[in-house]
DNA sequence: TCAGCGCATGTTTTT
DNA sequence: CATGCGCTGA
């Protein structure tokens, strides 16, 4: 057999061998997906002859193409040059580089990142005299990012509209003419711009479609409109499209995926050869029938069913907490155990729905002092600090560059108000000239009162003096000049607290980065240029990797396409998960119960499921009840685990939450007496308590009760002789 | 220029 | 409850 079939299950293998088609792969979780997609690229290249050069193979974040180079390269033994792998972003990017002209947009044009984007948009509200409180730039910015998904310009949006539609549409025509002027492009212009490239230069396009005889799609249940345009434009009768995805694994419509994408890719396209791969690698059979369960629960679906070889496994464990406390303090108690069990920590993933869940786990994680590592948030170059280096850098290289120009005019603060700032822009717009421009013009003709126009001459010189600095440096010394002249380390270090040297250890990261910093964009003009648009299309990861063996934690979403040998599934409460907002609409639970599907088939051995009774929300301790999604896996997949009583819980209780719980379901008769979970009980020897739990019923019924200062015991409930309060 | 106050707000996130 | 934001007064 041939050595990239050989290690492969049948679907596997049909998938990587089939002669070139329309191919659409349906692959569960766990079921090897990107191996056929690596495997599928190595067999074209070595059984069809297909030069690397004509292939495209697009991913959905950078990641994921970095890792797939890899391990074709890997498989391949050599360097794959010629080779188009990258996010729909990235290729976009690059041809709009070599492009530009055709597309309309200046040489130099520059990649805007959300928060840019926002900047820009809060700009544009204000110059059109809208009040902020009224038109929050947050929905005006979704607007627009929304039209765009769908290939909509604002000539596109004229009919009809009331006066709020159209008063965004002028939003966005404002938003993208300052755009233009500026040369400034968005993640999603990037997308748009490619398409209408594409559209209005049917040469180019063929050129394109001739070049790429196969085309590789990643993660096809998260392509928008445009993407999925965009993919269609590039395909002719002669080239072929391979899409790879998982339906069930959808969980990104809320920010534009299309499902339907896949459903339209085998009605639009001739043809096409659907492969399934249902054989998971990855799970115990109980995790994954759990799983299967679950996801049966949907109505919308293309229908697929994973299966294993692999054993039962041990029980998922559920474990029902008092509040949220007492559920981090039994999840650490729980790491403790898998430890000495031989798991190590970083085969531990804590999954949580939502960020705000993190604090109280890792409050907990750094109490008993295990290392942990917290995904998402904030990435490097999204950070303030760096983007202001970054700003600085922007203005030395393209002094017309207006969103650097405002971002650091008074970062660190140079005596130059916001009353300054507003006679250049105005003097600007009467001018038709960037804010650079303008400002020089002030200077020249000293339009301003003494002190703004000494500060300002400052701050030109300074700019200027950077600008004749930076010929002939390497990158990183380019960096490091900017940021030591810019005045930021010492603005930092004036600032309170710990930020501050976190601030100034990133900026020195920034000057390690950009000296390690070498790019394959042969179309750049300057390294630095390179460097600025590859700050903006990729953030880079939250934190330096710690190298340290530490528990994992992050978001449900964040955890697709990861797996971990044991995994924490943590608030499976209703109106947390599912959270409040998407109970009422049958698409948006689906779309959570698909997320619980991915948080579940990411654990290969272990999985640990809790949920708390009570839990502080917003302020308030409110009462929940155990998720839906908890119901919908068979009970013989579960064990119920219980706390042992040796570990001690000094909970807190507000004096309101025995009431709260009257409507809670768990509950237990004793002997005539109804106890249940938060009833207020009194002991003759330890006093007044408040019930946390219960195992066994009748006469081996136990009661756990926190005795508050007396602590917190386990007691029968028929010799106890408690009375209820 | 900046601390301090009051107010709204409160999924998920990549590019 | 916590955080972040805008506004205000010194």
């Amino acid at each position: 057999m041939h050595h990239l079939l050989a290690q492969l299950n049948p679907q596997q293998q049909q998938a990587v061998s089939a002669p070139p088609c329309h191919m659409m792969v349906l692959a569960g979780a766990g079921s090897g997906k990107t191996r056929v997609l690596v495997h599928r690229i190595a067999w074209l290249f070595e059984q069809y002859g297909v030069s690397p050069h004509c292939i495209l193979a697009v991913t959905f974040t950078n990641k994921a193409a970095n890792e797939m180079r890899q391990r074709i390269e890997h498989l391949f033994g050599a360097p794959t040059q010629g080779l188009w792998i990258g996010t729909f972003h990235g290729i976009a990017h690059r041809l709009l580089r070599i492009h530009y002209d055709a597309a309309k947009l200046p040489e130099g044009f520059q990649v805007i990142d959300s928060d840019d984007q926002y900047r820009l948009i809060r700009r544009v509200l204000k110059n059109l005299g809208l009040d902020e409180k009224h038109w929050s730039p947050k929905q005006a910015q979704h607007f627009i990012n929304r039209q765009k998904d769908n290939g909509l310009r604002p000539h596109h949006l004229n009919a009809g509209g009331d006066f709020y539609q159209q008063t965004l549409i002028k939003v966005y025509h404002h938003y993208q003419t300052l755009c233009d002027q500026n040369g400034l492009v968005d993640f999603n212009e990037l997308l748009l711009r490619t398409d209408e490239l594409f559209q209005q230069n049917s040469d180019l396009c063929q050129q394109y479609q001739h070049r790429f005889a196969h085309i590789l799609i990643d993660e096809f249940q998260d392509t928008n409109h445009i993407q999925y345009r965009f993919i269609k434009r590039l395909t002719n009768t002669e080239n072929y499209l391979t899409v790879v995805g998982d339906d069930d694994q959808s969980i990104y419509a809320w920010r534009g995926a299309r499902v339907e994408n896949i459903q339209r890719f085998t009605q639009e396209f001739p043809d096409v050869l659907t492969i399934r791969l249902e054989q998971n690698y990855r799970s115990t059979k109980t995790i994954l029938d759990a799983a299967n369960a679950v996801i049966n629960h949907n109505q919308n679906r293309l229908g697929k069913s994973l299966w294993t070889e692999s054993q039962v496994g041990e029980s998922i464990r559920l474990y029902s907490a008092f509040n949220e406390l007492d559920e981090a303090r039994f999840i650490v108690a729980q790491i403790h155990n898998a430890k000495t069990q031989g798991l190590r920590l970083r085969d531990i993933a804590i999954l949580y729905r939502s960020n705000a869940q993190s604090r109280v786990i890792e409050e907990a994680l750094l109490q008993s002092g295990v290392p942990y590592r917290v995904y998402g948030g904030l990435r490097f170059f999204e950070r303030a600090e760096i983007k202001n280096a970054l700003a600085y850098c922007r203005l030395a290289t393209t002094p017309n560059d207006d969103s650097a120009f405002e971002r650091i005019i008074n970062t660190p603060t140079r005596g130059i108000g916001e009353r300054t700032i507003e006679s250049i822009r105005q003097l600007a717009r009467e001018h038709g000239v960037s804010l650079w421009e303008a400002m020089q013009h002030a200077l020249s003709h000293h339009l301003l009162s003494g002190r703004a126009h000494s500060h300002l001459q400052h701050f030109q010189a300074l700019i200027t003096s950077m600008q004749e600095a930076l010929t002939d440096l390497p990158l990183g010394e380019q960096l490091e000049h900017i940021i030591k002249h810019s005045g930021l380390i010492e603005f930092y270090q004036r600032e309170p607290g710990e930020k501050a040297q976190a601030r100034i250890d990133n900026l020195n990261e920034l000057i390690t980065a950009a000296g390690q910093f070498s790019t394959s964009d042969t179309q750049a003009q300057t390294p630095m240029m390179a460097f600025l648009s590859h700050a903006a299309l990729e953030a880079g990861e939250g934190q330096a990797a710690a190298y340290e063996d530490c528990v994992q934690l992050m978001t449900m979403h964040s955890a697709k396409g990861l797996e971990f040998p044991m995994v924490v599934i943590t608030g499976m409460e209703e109106e947390l998960f599912p959270p409040r907002q998407a109970m009422e609409d049958v698409s948006r639970l689906e779309e959570e119960r698909r997320l619980c599907y991915v948080a579940i088939t990411r654990a290969m051995q272990h999985l640990l499921i809790t949920y708390a009774q009570c839990r502080r929300l917003y302020g308030e301790n409110r009462q929940h009840f155990p998720s839906r999604f908890l119901r919908e896996i068979p009970s013989e997949c579960i064990s119920e685990v219980r706390m042992r009583q040796n570990i001690s819980q000094p909970i807190s209780i507000q004096g309101n939450t025995a009431k709260r719980f009257r409507s809670s379901a768990s509950g237990l008769s004793v002997q005539g007496q109804q106890f249940f979970v938060g009833q207020q009980v009194s002991h003759p020897k330890f006093g007044d308590g408040i019930i946390l739990n219960f195992e066994e019923q009748g006469e081996q019924a136990r009661l756990q009760i926190n005795f508050g200062q007396c602590g917190t015991k386990w007691l029968v409930a028929s010799y106890a002789r408690l009375e209820t309060i």
